[in-house]
DNA sequence: CATTATTACGGGTACGTACCCGTTTGAAAA
DNA sequence: TTTTCAAACGGGTACGTACCCGTAATAATG
């Protein structure tokens, strides 16, 4: 370990000792704070840019006591696994940047009621913050706080779903119509022909609006490849219980017996995974998200392949962003699509969410 | 923005206060240097598991002029764009990092050289580093550095290859056995029956062992799944230009016309997806490493599947595993391996390597 | 007994930046 | 002319920790 060479150099100071100025009015040019004539305000912007110079984050941040709130809104992890991930991304981050000074509001609604997201966006108050991450499920509601959040002039990050017309800082998520695609693929070259079936299990409108998206993109895969003998079948089931999903692909797959594989565009997967162990039932299957349950039947063989959306990494990287952005100063990318991870048996264990 | 309570309820001066003694004496207690009697040492370690005090390190950082110096040392990244994207990961893990005071010196040598790996080793003088880093693909010289860091008391880490004996901070890399065994499952998902050859593409005998781990992987995939009708072949190329694979690859494959799938254990795979599009062959080819011209096949539809191993992420992580380890003083995993992700045309472009 | 070494501890300054609270200057208002 | 005021700038302290150096107290040595 060797001793940092006492750097006269570099620093405030020594922009100070060229510009012959204090230290404090170099401080006031580099916090464009007011006080500075032009003339020596040009000065010292040139002895800057001349030094290369970067503040030191270390020093700046010990000595300023600013302190920089940031909330949180997403749905509630309780028994959700997936947004359980988000929370604990979300968490890691914030165990990194403490240090400086960053405290994190969480609040959370309930991923099926509306009502409870319009509860919690009404009562918040705003001014306490200086940077959002939401996570957008409901999309008017979405769109009203992010008119909010510009007004205020607070930076805001969505993950997971995007609201593409408001000006965000950042969107971090899935490319969903892709990842339907990919699906696509998937299926295509296990079953080179035969039919297959596309199932949408949701209540909610809004969250259904997000299944479309990937078999819209699932169904393209197949448009494009036109020459191969697929069909498709699609079946929507509004009610995620385990028995009515089991009753319903009961009925259907009864009515439809050369079905060769089963596409489903969210994490219930596991219930259509659930049922195909029962009937001892042997088509491709492949389904969303990094859930134990959705493990276990891919280490069963039940399930073919899963498409991960990365939760824990949008959460962390939402975090990041805002960090970065706000106590940096860094520029961010707007669009932040996560990569589209297969799943399978083979590689599950090594998998990072 | 808020203000941050000038928290006298904490740090080591609130340490001080309660143990009646003067900052300098918790300081010594926290580094544990000597000069303080056992009687208030305890006391003060009692205070400061007490308050659950964590030392900021943002003033430890700033006060200490302490330099840490981390060495790396991997294949020349020039003209070869896996080390040229470990290389890469390493920088990024630098700027995040060179705020704390730490420098990184780096080293290459050459892929296909022993001696030039030896060389390297030989001239440089580790009483300099606190750290390395370190990409053995040369085995028995790996295992000579390994012993010389271990004596000096260096912590170091392994990227890309692992040796298994030697005592290392941490090793950070893929899973070769079971990589292979993705790549076995991803080819019999897609031919259900015939012949697969298995194509090594490699002149030195070190990096040969890499590719026989991940022949094993495969085969050992088809020993568990010995119901279906596949059998396998195998082709060793111990020449790495283009003509010279087309050539052994042509004549191979004029024997065995019934081969439906290429399994190649490399990036090299790349020539074999050349000389597929000039003869218009049609077969299932995987192989292995996010590249530029391996992702042009893959767009063209000439490679099904690339096996990323994620050299940026290997070195970035293992910069930052030593920065944890030895400025932060945590503790560190000591295997790691990397996500065995699964490329394909319909997921490369959100694939971060 | 005086001298030296050793142990145990405190005072104080430095790290690089932020920002409060001055002071100077020149010009406008009285 | 004096007063007022704002603009432009400097001095100085603080952030929390590291560590040099000094000193008191005691023990060991002559």
């Amino acid at each position: 370990m060797a001793k940092k060479q006492t750097n006269s150099l570099s620093g405030v100071k020594e922009i100070a000792r060229r510009a012959k100025v204090s230290i404090a009015t170099v401080d006031r040019v580099i916090h464009n704070r007011k006080g500075v004539s032009e003339a020596t305000k040009d000065k010292i912007n040139a002895i800057i840019k001349d030094m290369g110079f970067q503040p030191n984050i270390l020093a700046s941040r010990l000595a300023s006591k600013k302190m920089n709130r940031f909330l949180v809104i997403i749905p509630q992890s309780l028994e959700n696994e997936y947004w359980e991930a988000s929370e604990k991304g979300i968490d890691r981050a914030y165990s990194e940047i403490r240090q400086y000074g960053i405290t994190v509001d969480k609040l959370f609604y309930d991923l099926d009621s509306r009502e409870s997201f319009a509860g919690v966006i009404q009562q918040v108050s705003m001014d306490a913050y200086d940077g959002v991450l939401l996570a957008p499920i409901f999309f008017d509601e979405g769109v009203r706080f992010a008119a909010l959040c510009k007004q205020q002039g607070i930076p805001l990050v969505f993950i997971n779903s995007d609201i593409p017309g408001e000006e965000s800082l950042s969107y971090i998520g899935p490319h969903l119509f892709k990842s339907g695609y990919q699906a696509g693929r998937l299926i295509n070259y296990g079953l080179k022909n035969g039919e297959v079936l596309i199932v949408n299990i949701s209540t909610e409108i809004d969250t259904y609006h997000h299944l479309l998206r990937k078999e819209q993109g699932f169904r393209a895969y197949f448009q494009d490849h036109g020459d191969v003998g697929i069909k498709l079948l699609k079946l929507d089931i509004r009610d995620t219980s385990d028995e009515f999903i089991e009753r319903e692909l009961h009925a259907y797959l009864q009515q439809h017996p050369t079905i060769g594989a089963v596409f489903v565009t969210n994490s219930k997967v596991r219930a259509v995974a659930k049922y195909f162990e029962k009937f001892r039932i042997e088509k491709i299957l492949v389904g969303y998200d990094f859930i134990r349950e959705n493990v276990h039947y891919l280490q069963e063989g039940l399930i073919d392949f899963l498409i991960g959306q990365k939760p824990e990494e949008q959460g962390y990287t939402g975090i990041m962003h805002l960090f970065q952005h706000i106590v940096m100063g860094a520029a961010i990318e707007k669009q932040n699509f996560m990569p589209i991870d297969i799943i399978t048996k083979e590689n599950y264990e090594f998998y990072r969410n």
